[in-house]
RNA sequence: GCGCGGUUAGCUCAGUGGUAGAGCACUACCUUGACACGGUAGGGGUCAGAGGUUCGAAACCUCUACCGCGCACCA
């Protein structure tokens, strides 16, 4: 056995240990095996990502649940993968290349430009795996997926092709949101709400046929006013009624547009009158449809104005052009007034610029399976933790609309469709259509689709499509989800109707076609401030040299105890710093059983010999692995990690450890043999509960030990002994006992290291037979153990349950007398509080029985404690 | 506007009807033969507020306030 140096030092085991692990192919999943399956997919990191709290919070869950089922005997699949995240990685590239070489994507052109991305991801890319190894993840990187695999590339085409046959895949030309920075469409989902501190604009356009009347409209968008079509008003506003039908002059540029009455127009709001610009809003679209108003563009794809007839506007970018429009309508008096005003606007999930509402050809896919995808949610056929996220994927579902799937980006997967005899440029022109995986037979005459595919498009085929036959077959449907709840509608439920609609599995059932059981929602990391990390508040700590400081083990196991399922966490770094000190701790207690001679590889405990102190530790022992097991069901790490610190600090250490040092360092052969043989147990039995959050460590010390030949990643979690635990009570008594003298040494202000002499008035045979341990626990230079101990004058006393104990020590009379008094008011306060509920007829009447009894056994302890301690205070 | 979380010690958080808890921080003592990344003892709480149910509420119900999130609206 080697000798374990003083201090656990994590950057030199934890390398070796991970490094020995994938030589031996252990995380390698065999899809032959007769075991039970147990599967994973990891949700695949950016390509262009590097590791963050979240990552380590989400990956290091998945390692726990791998770990742990691969050490009950299951055959674990745990596949890591990542995602070309189409607009994110073209983003990151473009900055790159405009940093590096000044350049952008249209200098290069789409060919090189997608060569130049290549490049980069082979030199940069994929940093975040070497990352997510370093955390000591055992995940099987043999299958490491892409989503840019050429067969995951070909599935992603399939299903397209798939879809558009079955016309859940359509072409249409549809108001979308429209990224200007980006230059691309995004989904509904991409579009994050911010409410927005602007300005409400009173516009003045001038009645046709009254020439000198105006008609006032309210806006926040003056710069659209040239795309106006029409003004429209509520058909009961009598305000407007004679109105409804004439025309009025668009100020900018000067021309005559139609009053219009529609329902969707508010009354309350601004002038009760809406200027309608059916190319720049959802709404105005629609208004514009239902009174055939024309649809005029006015913003180029980069949100510049295009407008040549205002030549004041054209050319100017639209918060500019804004400013611009309402000076140049105020210098025309056709601006009355401009009110401040917050109202929300939609932002780029990915730019974080506002959107802007713009008709545009794309491709959209109409949802299939959702009625399903629902009743699987529903009917706990897919389980959620917590179960509160139930109804918010409900709600998605039941207001679902059709996902804009096509994005204006470069790098992605190319939408396979051709078209034929375009006639002009324009994307609104309809021309014939191919869709096919190859490409048509007369390429000559067919122009590809420029555009790719919405990144989720292909991540929702994630589940399965990572595997191949042999694979899904044992593997899928996966065991478990774990992922942040950001992406619930991105991801999870787009998978769930995957899942439903492709049916990978291997019968039709649709317990075979759901994409996993579970899905555990983690929370979201925010800093001390609650503030969600990110990158441009800077509040986001690199985990890598959380890991160099605190060692992989130390930050794992910090971040588990204070994650508890569903709610977000603030971060503290002190919290990865005890969990480094808990590393430590376990350390030395296994090196303090080290240095007391070899361990027996299999721990054996011979039940007749233990001391009363083992009893107690086995039994919080049996209690912890079912406080454990009960958690893991739950998926609440944060209770696992906390029983085991619990367990291992306090019962273990500060308790059994310092108990059994009487006989450790004693004379008596067998009871040293019986503790020492106690330690190993538990320790053993320890590093195996711990091992899935702190694999590192519990492997190097498994190894010292030499608890078994091989690697502690397949050895079976401990089951509980089940010992008969008659002594419980007694042992807890006597710590308690031991807390009363340590609390008398304290306040009598002794010096901790100072031995002195106590008394116990006693005359249990069992407690005399605990003498040794208790004068250890106690510091005491002699523990006297005799029932009429007499006491000179200001002898500090306390009462407990195993009799009175005293400090055998002359100490100032007063202060003696001051504390005593402190403490009968104690208890004659708890006294009077447990009696007068006693009082109470409905509470002796109603409540249970055991309750009732255990404040009548409270009662009489008061009661006697109150006497002994007055007792004392005459006797001074 | 609708929905979902949350509000417990200075801080971070546990606590599913029966004596209010943990860690950190704080105070005092201790370099005692595993560990100062440690040990021992201690101080510190109207459990956001109001009402209700109950013998009994931090917990269950109703309302209010504040914080966070999602959806909708957003001229």
């Amino acid at each position: 056995m080697a000798e374990l140096s003083k201090t656990y030092d994590p950057r030199t085991v934890e390398p070796k240990w991970y490094q020995r692990w994938t030589d031996n192919r252990d995380f390698e999943a065999n899809a032959s095996s007769k075991k039970k399956p147990f599967s994973i997919v990891m949700p695949p990191p950016n390509i262009t990502g590097v590791l963050t709290l979240g990552h380590v919070l989400n990956n290091s869950i998945q390692d726990i649940l791998a770990r742990r089922a691969r050490m009950q005997g299951f055959e674990v699949l745990w596949l890591p993968g990542m995602d070309h995240a189409g607009i994110g990685t073209q983003t990151a590239v473009e900055k790159w290349l405009r940093k590096n070489e000044g350049v952008t994507r249209y200098d290069l052109g789409r060919e090189k430009f997608l060569q130049r991305v290549l490049e980069w991801q082979d030199k940069h890319g994929g940093i975040i795996i070497q990352q997510l190894k370093r955390l000591g993840c055992s995940a099987d990187w043999s299958r490491q997926r892409y989503t840019f695999d050429d067969n995951y590339v070909r599935a992603v085409e399939k299903i397209f092709v798939d879809l558009y046959k079955k016309k859940l895949i359509y072409r249409g030309r549809r108001m979308i949101n429209w990224d200007p920075a980006a230059q691309t469409a995004l989904s509904d989902e991409e579009v994050i709400n911010k409410p927005q501190r602007g300005s409400l604009y009173y516009v003045r356009y001038e009645i046709v046929d009254q020439p000198g009347k105006f008609l006032e409209v309210a806006t926040t968008r003056p710069e659209t006013i040239m795309a106006d079509t029409g003004v429209a008003v509520h058909p009961k506003d009598k305000r407007y009624a004679d109105l409804v039908g004439k025309e009025v002059w668009r100020p900018l540029p000067r021309e005559k547009i139609p009053v219009v009455a529609d329902e969707a127009i508010d009354p309350e709001f601004g002038t009760g009158v809406l200027k309608v610009t059916p190319a720049h809003d959802k709404v105005d679209f629609e208004v514009g449809q239902r009174h055939k108003l024309p649809v005029l563009d006015v913003l180029d794809p980069d949100g510049k104005i295009n407008c040549p007839a205002v030549p004041e506007l054209n050319g100017v970018d639209r918060f500019e052009a804004r400013k611009r429009a309402a000076e140049l309508l105020q210098e025309r008096g056709l601006l009355s007034k401009t009110e401040p005003y917050e109202n929300n606007v939609g932002f780029s999930d990915r730019s974080e610029v506002p959107i802007e509402p713009r008709l545009s050809e794309q491709w959209f896919l109409r949802y299939p399976r959702t009625k399903e995808a629902l009743a699987v949610v529903k009917k706990h056929l897919i389980r959620f933790f917590p179960r509160h996220w139930e109804k918010v994927y409900a709600q998605w579902l039941e207001n679902i609309q059709d996902w804009c799937i096509s994005r204006q980006v470069w790098w992605g997967h190319r939408i396979p469709a051709w078209y034929r005899n375009q006639k002009s440029e324009d994307r609104g022109q309809k021309s014939e259509i191919y869709v096919g995986i190859e490409p048509p037979p007369d390429p000559g005459n067919w122009r590809q689709d420029e555009d790719t595919l919405d990144t989720w498009f292909s991540s929702w085929l994630w589940a399965y499509e990572t595997m191949d036959l042999k694979t899904r077959k044992k593997f899928y449907p996966t065991s478990v989800l774990v992922t942040a709840p950001d992406i619930i509608f991105f991801w999870v439920a787009r998978m769930i109707i995957a899942g439903l609609q492709f049916k990978p599995g291997k019968s039709q059932k649709i317990e075979d076609n759901i994409p996993f059981q579970d899905v555990f929602f983690t929370g979201i990391i925010r800093d001390k401030q609650g503030r969600k990390m990110s990158k441009s508040l800077g509040n986001s700590p690199d985990p890598l040299e959380l890991i160099d400081k605190y060692g992989a083990d130390g930050l794992r196991f910090g971040l588990m105890r204070i994650a508890p399922s569903g709610q977000d966490i603030r971060f503290d770094e002190k919290q990865i710093e005890e969990g480094r000190n808990f590393a430590t701790k376990l350390w030395n207690v296994a090196r303090f059983r080290q240095m007391h001679g070899p361990s027996s590889a299999a721990p054996k405990i011979d039940k007749k010999k233990l001391s009363i102190f083992a009893v107690e530790i086995l039994s919080r022992l049996d209690q912890t692995i079912d406080v454990i097991d009960t958690a893991y069901r739950d998926y609440q790490f944060n209770v696992v990690a906390q029983a085991l610190y619990t367990f291992v600090w306090n019962d273990y250490c500060d308790w059994y450890v310092e108990a059994a040092k009487i006989d450790v360092f004693g004379e008596d052969e067998a009871k040293k043999q019986s503790a020492l043989a106690v330690m190993d147990y538990v320790l053993s039995a320890v590093l195996r509960l711990l091992h899935p959050f702190m694999p590192h460590v519990t492997e190097e010390l498994w190894s010292t030990f030499g608890f078994s030949g091989e690697s502690i990643q397949f050895a079976s979690p401990p089951k509980k002994l089940r010992l008969p635990y008659p002594s419980s009570r007694l042992t807890a008594a006597i710590f308690d006992l031991i807390r009363a003298g340590r609390n008398l040494r304290a306040k009598a202000g002794l010096s901790s290291s100072y031995k002195v002499k106590f008394a116990l008035r006693s005359d249990d045979q069992e407690i005399t037979a605990e003498r040794p341990v208790i004068a250890h626990l106690l510091n005491a230079s002699e523990l006297i153990i005799d029932p009429k101990f007499k006491a000179g004058p200001g002898t500090p006393i306390a009462t407990t349950s195993l009799g009175e104990i005293l400090l055998v020590v002359e100490v100032d009379r007063s202060a003696e007398r001051e504390r005593l008094e402190k403490e009968i008011a104690k208890v004659e306060l708890e006294l009077s509080t447990v009696e007068e509920k006693l009082k109470s007829k409905s509470f002796v009447d109603r409540a249970p029985r055991q309750v009732v009894e255990l404040h009548r056994q409270r009662q009489k302890n008061f009661a006697e404690q109150l006497a002994k301690l007055k007792q004392a205070r005459e006797q001074l």
